[in-house]
DNA sequence: CCTGTTGTAACTATTATAGTTACAGGTGCA
DNA sequence: TGCACCTGTAACTATAATAGTTACAACAGG
């Protein structure tokens, strides 16, 4: 089991886009609605940002999405969070005098490559308007 | 990333898949090829041959397959390992009173499924026999 | 009986994640 | 201008997962 930061991630990006009264969307009233503490929601904002999701000024209340929640891939969220991450972790320095040492970790990194391309096209057939239809069904 | 177990576990297997003479397989010199301690050779071990994939009697060396390596895929090992595990954490305990949070939860098991099964497809196609080649290739 | 092995419990070390406190600095309004 | 409220970020703590280690009881076979 991976952490929860791509859960919270597509909470607030959800809870961006379907708030119109802006002044609301404070890092404290999101904290409430995902229930953690506000400096986790702006932490987790602040690399969203990075990445060029969403908006924010200093001193003043209001995210907006800079992107359109039919054009935002669950991949996009995904990448802005976790960076070109790898799915499953190789030991290292395996014993090179060994056969199968040798040789494990390029083919475990092919195994886990067919996987990760698995996974990433069920990510990038899916949009953060497909959450929010979800959402409000 | 996850933990290294799972490749740790088909270094293992693909160790006792090609060894012939079975008194070398100890777990001392299992552990010298994956490079860890032996403890954590007989903990995994343990693991896998209580999901029948291998053999092991205490005081004797020698670890044997249960399965014929053409018939034991990826996801086998995978669910051997980790369970029925979920990909991504979900935050528990979201704001009930707000739309989003009282919804989330739901919506995004239904995305990590789909995930998930993806990732799960690519699993089954891949065989200890797909490994096996690819290391001797 | 002795050596080498497995199976396990118990402990430690390391790391990732999340939560928390604190505070510098911006914003807008009375 | 002063104040209340906000963001951004650093620094620290807490918790839990993982891996590594030590120790030892029990078994196998010469």
């Amino acid at each position: 089991m991976v952490n929860s930061r791509f859960s919270v991630a597509i909470h607030i990006l959800s809870l961006i886009a379907t708030t119109s009264d802006k002044s609301l969307l404070t890092s404290d009233f999101i904290a409430g609605s995902v229930n953690t503490n506000p400096v986790v929601v702006r932490r987790m904002i602040g690399v969203l940002k990075k990445a060029g999701l969403l908006s924010s000024h200093t001193g003043m209340a209001g995210y907006e999405l800079l992107v359109e929640p039919k054009d935002l891939t669950l991949l996009a969220i995904y990448q802005a969070i976790d960076g070109p991450e790898q799915l499953f972790a190789i030991h290292d320095e395996p014993n090179p005098a060994c056969a199968v040492g040798q040789k494990i970790q390029h083919t475990l990194e092919g195994v886990y490559t067919s996987v990760w391309l698995a996974m990433e096209e069920q990510l990038q057939a899916q949009t953060l308007q497909d959450v929010l239809d979800q959402l409000r069904a």
